[in-house]
Order: C-alpha cells, then structure tokens, then sequence
DNA sequence: GCCTCACCATATCGCGCCGATACATCGCGC
DNA sequence: GCGCGATGTATCGGCGCGATATGGTGAGGC
C-alpha cells in the first residue's frame, strides 16, 4: 500500500520523507495515517528495488542549509512501471478498508475502466458486509448485548451509507463514459496546479 | 487487541481455537475480522503466558467423534486477572479505530467508569479526526482532487455521524449512573444462551 | 461404491505496518 | 546561552494478515 502511495507522490514531485509523509496526510485526511516506522522502511526498500532514485544531495541542500540528511528521493523509469501496475490492480486487495482509500486517492491517474472495476469490486465488498451485518442483527437481534448490537448498529448504518455514496460515484463515472470520449481522466471540479509534469 | 478479545471469549465459556473465531466474527461484525494467522499464534501465545489453559484433551474430545486435535482452552485465574487490566485500559491505546470496537464488545464486563472514559476517549479522538478534515476542506478545497474531495466528504460526514452516535451512547451512560446506582452493568435487553456448551 | 466438495480444525511463514524510541539540527523565546 | 518544539532520519520488537499446508468428516452426484 505505501509502494502504491510513496510513488504515486513521487511522480508528482522529487520529496524527502518527512514532506512525503505530510502530503500522505493530506490527502487521505487521516483515514489512513502512515507512521514513521512505515515510510522510511519502504523508502529503503523502494530504492533497493531501484523503483525510486535519491538524488544528488549537494544539489538538494545547501542553501544556508546545512541540515543533517534530507534525502531527496524521485521516482524512477522502473518505478513509473511499477505505480501503472499498481494503479491497474482491480483484484480484492484493492478493495478492502485500508487500500481503497489509497487508490482512490490516485483515482485521477486511474485509467476509467480501471476506476470502474475498482469502485464495482469496492461496493460488493460493502455489500457483503451489509447483508452479513443485517442477517445477524435479525436472526439473533434480541439476545445479544446492547453494545454489541450498537456496534452492529452503527456499522450497518455506515455501510448502507457507503454503498450509497458509491453508488453515485459510479453513476458519475458512468455519465462521464457515455458524455465524453471515454477518454478523458474525469473533471477534477477545479484543479489548476496538481500535476507540474516537470 | 486479540488478547482482549479471546480472554474476554473464554472469559463466558471454554473453546477451540475455531469456534473462538466464529464467536468473535458473530460480536465484532466483521467490523474487526481476526485470521486464522492471528488467532492460533495469540493462542499459544497466551498459553505460554499462562493466562489460559489447555483443557485435559482426553475429556473434551471422544464421543462418536475421532476427529483431530480440538484442542480446549479456558481462562486461569491469572487470565482474569489480566483481563480485568485490560478492561481497565482507558488510555489512547482504547480509543483507535481498531481497539474501540473490541473493547465495546465487552462492555458488559467493563466498569461503568470505565466505559465513560473509553466513551469520552473515543469521541475526543474522532473529533480531532472530524476537526482536521474540515480545516483541509475549507482551506485547500478547491485545489484538490474531485476524488480526494470525496473521500474526505464521507471520511466527515462518517465522523459527524460516529460523534453523535457516541453523544447518544454516553447520555444513555449518563442516564444510568444517576439513575440505577451505578453498580448495575446495563440492562442485556437478554441474553440468556449465549454459549450451548458443547 | 467412489469421487468431489464443503466444512471443521490446527498450524506455520513471511511481511507490512505500527508505536516507541533515539538521534541530530534549526529557529524561537527568554 | 539555554531549553524547547518543530524538522528530519532511522531502528527495533511485535502484532496481525494472507497464503498455504494438512487432514478428518459428512453430504451429494453419478
């Protein structure tokens, strides 16, 4: 999951760690947070993989910087590869709780077809939860604890919710295939400055 | 988290390793789905530890049924003692996504002060949550992606929703501190066969 | 009678990620 | 000139996951 999220940052800007953990946070708004313990680990493992490069440090600092590290990092010719393969993943592993946030957060790189699959696969998984939620909250809704059956409550609740709201994403995506040349990447309502192509 | 989870399990009624699961899918709703690979490693964990027992396999097992091993466990004295600390938890390690479910589910068995802290603890931090997705949206709202919009939408409203259910929940508290004499557990609404012993 | 299939039941292994922790350095207030 | 908080990089132990292996059991098809 981090592959996923470290490069698709790194192709759209040369980071350090620290900043790229930030802009992590900022995009998935804190439903996936991302510790320290998780980022530098896979920036080492990433550059063993040659999939991201550390740039030339006397270009990087300087300044009146003397700083101790502040590794650079940027995405590499392999690593472009790697987050189309990644971004192309439609299978389960895209759709639980923790990935789907994170490929939808990139969901403007997503090829269409691709998006659709994922967001389809994504509200049978709710789906299923759902109706599992709602045959254990019938079928022995009278003899379990109160706190259990708020939790099943709420989580019922927020899954119906879902569904919905996947629901018009999806129908949005579709008026999008059927208006446009299916081609284009989908109108990001206003958004002028994300990708400085370099 | 597991060990909560299973001491509180065997806490009602001796198991194996399987049927534990399946109660454990049953209170959690698949809101927290522990696997196998968690489950048998945190079995012989605890076992090593001493906070749960195997039971004499020669006793469990026969019948008209050879099967494998069905290996029993039940809870020692130690292992009550360990899940009443855990029960007593009220610090930010019960309050994230993952631990607050478990830790409802055995709220019958929890302290009613306790509960008000857990409670309390949950609903600062999911509106710390709440608070920082809606400074993200009002301040960058414009600039960023329709689908990075979206899932911060969901992620608020789903945490708006979760406060005031968590409101709800801690009224109800409330209620019945003054009301009973804050001795009782709660009111089961019933439950009086959970656990056909074998 | 035999085969397959789904369910019951136990167990292991590698790995991703987390939380705690430890460092160094910069800029700030006091 | 001194501590303190933010910046910045890094490691370590451990939990839980997913894949996987191994079998016993009963039901159904042919």
């Amino acid at each position: 999951m981090l592959e996923l999220a470290v490069l698709g940052l790194l192709h759209e800007a040369p980071m350090h760690g620290y900043e790229l953990r930030k802009q992590l946070h900022a995009r998935l708004g804190s439903l996936r947070a991302f510790s320290w313990g998780s980022v530098y680990p896979t920036l080492r493992r990433l550059q063993r993989a040659e999939l991201i490069a550390e740039r030339d440090p006397e270009s990087t600092v300087r300044g009146s910087w003397g700083r101790r590290g502040r590794r650079v990092y940027e995405i590499t010719a392999e690593g472009k590869d790697r987050l189309d393969e990644l971004l192309a993943e439609t299978g389960p592993q895209a759709c639980d709780d923790e990935s789907f946030g994170v490929h939808l957060a990139f969901f403007s790189r997503t090829p269409a077809e691709v998006r659709m699959r994922i967001l389809e696969g994504r509200r049978r998984r709710v789906e299923e939860r759902r109706d599992g939620l709602r045959t254990t909250m019938t079928r022995a809704g009278e003899q379990i604890d109160r706190y259990t059956r708020e939790l099943h409550r709420i989580g019922l609740d927020t899954t119906e919710r879902e569904v919905r709201w996947l629901n018009e994403l999806i129908d949005h995506e579709r008026s999008l295939g059927q208006a446009g040349g299916a081609e284009r990447p989908v109108p990001p309502t206003a958004d002028p400055a994300v990708e400085p192509p370099d």
